[in-house]
DNA sequence: AGCACGGCTTGCAACGTTGGAAGGCAGTCA
DNA sequence: TGACTGCCTTCCAACGTTGCAAGCCGTGCT
């Protein structure tokens, strides 16, 4: 009868409770109770086995666990891009807190991409995770609806109104409020918004609320709104700010604050003004949302608004949950307002 | 005979093989036969079963398919924060290339902290994951190559001469060499390096690297070195580097050029240099390391010194996919070089 | 001595999937 | 008509784990 082939160290199978059981003289099933600090075995029993199991660097196999008890304890994380400050801090302390809860994060990037937000909604063509938390960016709320894939879902973001899932959502009509007055208080009359998107069409949330915002502070102080004055923006990022925030300055040469739709927006703007010679504060103000680490490097430092990126992703988490422990009721929805910190960029 | 209860929505039961097996009249493996685009099934079998398939939304349990092939196609990646530019752009390249390959990246964060890097290098403690990409920055080598978990890993960064293992790695000192060097040909004379770490004892390979190549753009220059010019930092952040520069002027205000370990660091210099009225690069230039987006665009743009990190994304994942296709081979090394990119900072 | 009890240990089954082998059936050819 | 062939389908086992129920054994009580 030929010995078993020695396994080379690249193909070494990893111990199973098996191999520990056999090892130990004992079944199975006592290996498992020990592993799970399970009642009902005897101490000196108990040290035997924790022996063979650190002899032979025995760790259970998450696949047959997950198999039995019917759960992955991996929860998917669908976001648009983790490059940018502010969902990169999102991903990065949902990261940590799922790990304090025992559960493993995935994360997907859409790059607000439609197609891909669709997938993320139809659900992942394998089944893979007991749960997810999801920052739409294009996809319309009535088809994140119709999902048919029973998995609980956490939606982050402006996005989901009457979508009957759980939320974690940013006041942004007070948001933009907050803002504009800032920078009416300083005395400026011509602010415009930068970031500005599906004008005409349906806006997506975030911006709808954001320029609702804008225009609900410019009413309060009398101002006369001037549709010219929301600048169009393909992306929220530092190269769209600058290329926007340049041509914005060649048409109405007469604005004297920026709204900025994020930070990094604003970075582009600033970065654009510095390059037409122009002085913030002094000539043109510049405010933006996120409050992200830089804010407070730039030169000169930003003015925004500070959003509680650890609170919302603890939020979410905990809606999510609930939901796996079993909660069944209906739909919950948390908000997250804004915090204005005054810089430079404001004469602060 | 009572009939079965009616499932609620949350407690809904997710379609297996054998629902869709039962509703079509077939047998499981008929049905996981097609789902597989095995051969060996009629055309007209085919459709039909694709339609009950269809109907009830069936889409395969990913554990039972890992459990039976012995195989997770989870790779995780821990490095120490996916908030930092570098590690983030990192991430998100990884994350790509894993869901090109049919891979789904498991992302974990250290903080670079000793204990944590020590738990991945021992393993998780649930076995889960195919493969691990590991950007260490604690844990000295001699630890990593003790592990006994025999999953393949790819160490990324400067970190892991003489571990034995595949490598994704960065030429430091030629990169500290060409730095410096950019800066004493613009005539500076006093290059402070800010970032220094473990000074006088071990300093983090990516330190005594960078470090290293400073010395060798000196010495090739015939200028002294003063190793009160190695100015030690905490952490590689906006804040240190703030702090750290503060300090630094006041003990030399004859520091005339700055190499920053990173282009945090970077910004957190070029705000203390404007905090103490000094222009960049007139009196003092500066210099950073990674370009990240933001170099672009700060006041003055930075002068930094960039590192592919797509590239070694791409490269990491491909030194893992090897082992995990079989590849049993002596340890591979990759090495990105660094392209120096002069912005204002320096003059440029 | 017999019995009950409680503490510890084991055996069985099942989670959902797929490789391999065996089974069935219709059509073809001698 | 019977045997063979080839295609399609089904059956069986196994991956590693854990809940449940049953089994065993020694102790203490009557």
């Amino acid at each position: 009868m030929p010995s078993p082939p020695v396994p080379s160290r690249a193909t070494q199978r990893p111990t199973t409770l098996r191999d520990v059981a056999e090892a130990a003289g004992v079944s199975i099933k006592t290996v498992s109770n020990v592993v799970n600090d399970h009642p009902h075995v005897r101490p000196e029993m108990r040290e035997k086995v924790k022996a063979f199991i650190a002899q032979l660097d025995y760790r259970p196999n998450g696949i047959g666990r997950q198999l039995r008890q019917g759960r992955t304890g991996m929860v998917a994380l669908a976001l648009p891009d983790v490059t940018s400050p502010y969902y990169g801090e999102l991903a990065s302390t949902l990261v940590n807190a799922a790990r304090e809860r025992g559960l493993t994060l995935l994360v997907e990037q859409t790059d607000g991409d439609l197609d891909r937000e669709r997938e993320v909604a139809a659900g992942f063509p394998v089944r893979l995770v007991d749960g997810l938390i999801f920052a739409p960016q294009s996809l319309p709320v009535d088809e994140f609806k119709l999902r048919r894939d029973t998995t609980p879902a956490v939606l982050v973001g402006e996005y989901g109104e009457g979508s009957g899932f759980d939320r974690v959502t940013i006041d942004s009509v007070d948001l933009g409020d907050r803002a504009v007055q800032h920078l009416l208080g300083l005395g400026r009359r011509t602010v415009a918004f930068v970031g500005d998107k599906g004008q005409g069409m349906v806006r997506p949330p975030v911006v709808a609320q954001r320029v609702e915002g804008y225009r609900r502070a410019l009413r309060h102080a009398r101002v006369r709104f001037d549709p010219e004055l929301l600048w169009p923006l393909g992306e929220w990022t530092r190269g769209h700010g600058y290329e926007g925030t340049t041509a914005l300055l060649a048409a109405r040469p007469d604005v004297d604050a920026i709204f900025a739709a994020n930070d990094l927006v604003a970075f582009g703007a600033l970065h654009a003004l510095r390059r037409l010679g122009l002085r913030v504060p002094q000539d043109v103000a510049v405010l933006g949302v996120d409050d992200v680490e830089q804010a407070q490097f730039s030169a000169p430092t930003l003015t925004s608004i500070a959003l509680d990126r650890s609170e919302m992703a603890e939020m979410s988490l905990r809606l999510l949950t609930d939901r796996l422990a079993g909660y069944d009721g209906p739909e919950r929805l948390l908000t997250v307002t804004g915090r204005l910190v005054a810089r430079e960029s404001t004469g602060g």
